[in-house]
Formats: C-alpha cells, structure tokens, sequence
DNA sequence: GTAGTATATTCGCAAATGTGCATATGTTCC
DNA sequence: GGAACATATGCACATTTGCGAATATACTAC
C-alpha cells in the first residue's frame, strides 16, 4: 500500500497531472514540455523525475535530449489506472480539448 | 484538473489509502475506523474529514455517532475510479486480505 | 581541447502536510 | 441542570513539498 499511496502522491500536483495529459499521445522530450506548459526547466525536470520514479513514465536518452513517455509495464499492473487518466486528465485545465467521438485509448502505445 | 489534483491528494496518504479499504464493503463509524486502523481520535477524524472534502466520502450522523462511506455520487462521476481503488487497495498492506474469485464490486453500494 | 545546448541536481526557503495533545462541540442518559 | 461518550477542531511542531537560482553533468559540433 505505501506503493500505491506513492503512485498517488506523484498524482497529487497539477504541473504533473498537465504533463500526463501532454504525454497521453506519444513520447516528449523535455523542452517540449517545458515550452507547452510554460515552466522552468529545473520544475520539468524534478516533476517528470518524479512521475518516472513513481513508474508513471519512462525516459529514453537519444542525443541531447531526453525523451519521457508512459511506462506502460507499470500502468498494465494497475488495472483502471491508464482509463481513469484518459477520461479525466484535462477536463478544467482548459489547456486541453477531449472529446474524440469514441475513444481515445488507441492513441497511448502501451 | 486542481480539482483531480485535489482528488489524488486525498488519496495520497497511507493512512486514508487504509480507511477508504475498510469502507469499500460498507460504512462504518468513525470509533471502528480508530479501532481497525489503530490511529488516534483526531488523527482518524481529520483523515475523514479529508476524505469527505475531496468527496470521496460522505457522513451521516446517527445519534453520537458518525458514519462514513463512500460517496457514490462523486465516484459516479469519475469513472473508473471506484474499480481502480476495489482492485488495487490492500494489495501490500498485510492488513488486508482480497482474493474473491471474481470481482468484489457488488459488494459496495452504489 | 572549447563552446553551445539539453537535462539533472544541489541549495536554500516558503508553504503545505500529518500528527498528538488539549479543548470544544454534539448527543444521550440520568 | 449534570456526567459520559463520540466526534471535530485549534494549536504547536517536525517533516515534507514545490519552487527558483545556481551549478553540475551529458552530449554534439567544432
């Protein structure tokens, strides 16, 4: 349980919960992030750091860049856990749209 | 989304991880909820109280006693929630047991 | 090697969090 | 009006959290 309580503390910001929801289509590096959310670079850094940590995210070096993405390992042990984000990440941000006629759950590659 | 925030840190937290495992099957009072869990008075009545603002639980007053469950209509409104917290909750704790053959999902009233 | 870019980490620091203790409020029974 | 029990809340305090600024590390290109 203290795992799970973990998971969900790493749920528990809204600067990370925009980065999920900027992530649920496909990989990011993190100066895109930076740049779609308006933060600092040391804020995206330590806020993907800690969804990777929780296992939320993976992260992929190619060149200079860093590229984050779901870790789909862990979101496959939580059952729910991935459907749950795609239907309520971004709902009052504004920031985001949703809406897709059906579903969006193809779009994540798990 | 400071709203989903808000709702993920309320669940945060081991000690109210334990409780909302407790309430899955019904409610209970908020002296069961000390004994069960072994947490003190203010301790378990502020960790509801937590609880019941992120709307996850509701109260009822029943003479001197206080009774918490779960609050079906927020859970209602997230879906996947509900079935998120009944197959992951208690997983690690030792505290608990789950294992039902199938599901337990009709064990709580919605 | 140096310079430039991308990312991670260290260092304060202010704010939030979780807790126990004591106290207040609410209810029941006399 | 008590006294007794159940629950909530105020207060103080230690711990944790999130942040920016500065610095360190990693990679590329020269």
């Amino acid at each position: 349980m203290p795992e799970l309580s973990r998971l969900f503390k790493a749920l528990s910001d809204d600067t990370r919960l925009r980065m999920l929801t900027l992530l649920l289509p496909g990989e990011l590096c993190v100066c895109e992030i930076m740049q779609a959310l308006s933060v600092s670079q040391s804020r995206a850094s330590r806020n993907l750091g800690i969804l990777r940590d929780a296992g939320l995210l993976k992260d992929r070096r190619q060149g200079q860049w860093v590229y984050y993405s779901l870790d789909g390992d862990t979101l496959a042990s939580y059952p729910r856990l991935l459907e749950f984000l795609q239907r309520n990440l971004g709902r009052d941000g504004a920031t985001e749209k949703q809406q897709g006629g059906k579903e969006t759950r193809e779009a994540v590659c798990l």
